[in-house]
DNA sequence: AATACTATTGCAATATTATTGCAATTACGA
DNA sequence: TCGTAATTGCAATAATATTGCAATAGTATT
């Protein structure tokens, strides 16, 4: 998991500064064991006593996202933090769709490359889901 | 582009029936040009006079990707027509973000094989997003 | 440290997307 | 045609996300 000093130098990297609420936010979703949605991360951290305007967690994840350390899972429209410092950026989740949990394969991403006929340049630091059932659930 | 006869079939072969709200509705995202939202469905179709209720543009909807007809865009809460008959159920929607058409990969389903070290069971029916710049933009 | 400038956040209204429960209607086999 | 199951309409509500603007906090310069 992504250290508290990465964090802040991710932000410095990025010239933009590590607030409180950044890193409030940051820390409630790294400590969650699972991926939470924007409404979740406001309630736990409003739990913990952080009351934080949903516009300002929305704001925040997308933060994270642009400095490449928070990834969105669109089809349940929840976020976790990314796992790994890749040097690409193309992430993919494998998401089991039994227990929930998400797996992020390194292994994979090299795969997904596009043949050159398909003249189609994927956009960087992008995550595709992939549904299934991990091997503990299996 | 699947015909009218081969989406009856697709009913049929699911025990389901081939109702008028099922038949406009994928008619309309069949003529679209592009894949829309199911209450940009909703407004296109009370603009020829068809007006259906929100929840049953989503339960058609449903429908459909039950049936393997539809895919959703995740990313944009979209919905459009799958353009040919897979063998496999794995989908590869290429999605340009300038022009926002989107293109099916038959080439690289195959590509997303997992390695079976990984252990994971990818489920089928699912379609995968992948963004970036198709050519006609490049 | 005071200032000025920029970035960030709070607020609350609103927009967008999706689901629900139940009644009414339709489809379809017996 | 009748009975049953499937489908749809309705309208309320839930869930997810964005906006504009004012207030506040962060940062660089002096």
């Amino acid at each position: 998991m992504i250290s508290r000093t990465q964090l802040i130098s991710k932000c410095l990297e990025s010239g933009r500064s590590a607030t409180p609420q950044r890193m409030s936010i940051i820390d409630e979703l790294c400590s969650s064991k699972k991926n939470l949605s924007a409404y979740d991360l406001r309630d736990s951290l409003k739990d913990k006593g952080h009351s934080f305007n949903i516009s300002t967690i929305y704001r925040v994840l997308d933060f994270w996202i642009e400095v490449g350390v928070v990834h969105k899972m669109d089809s349940s429209n929840t976020y976790l933090v990314c796992n790994d410092n890749h040097t690409n950026h193309f992430h993919v989740l494998l998401h089991c769709t039994s227990c929930k949990s998400v797996q992020e394969s390194c292994q994979l991403s090299a795969q997904l490359s596009l043949p050159d006929s398909m003249m189609f340049a994927v956009n960087d630091s992008q995550a595709v889901e992939i549904n299934g059932v991990c091997n503990k659930c299996q």
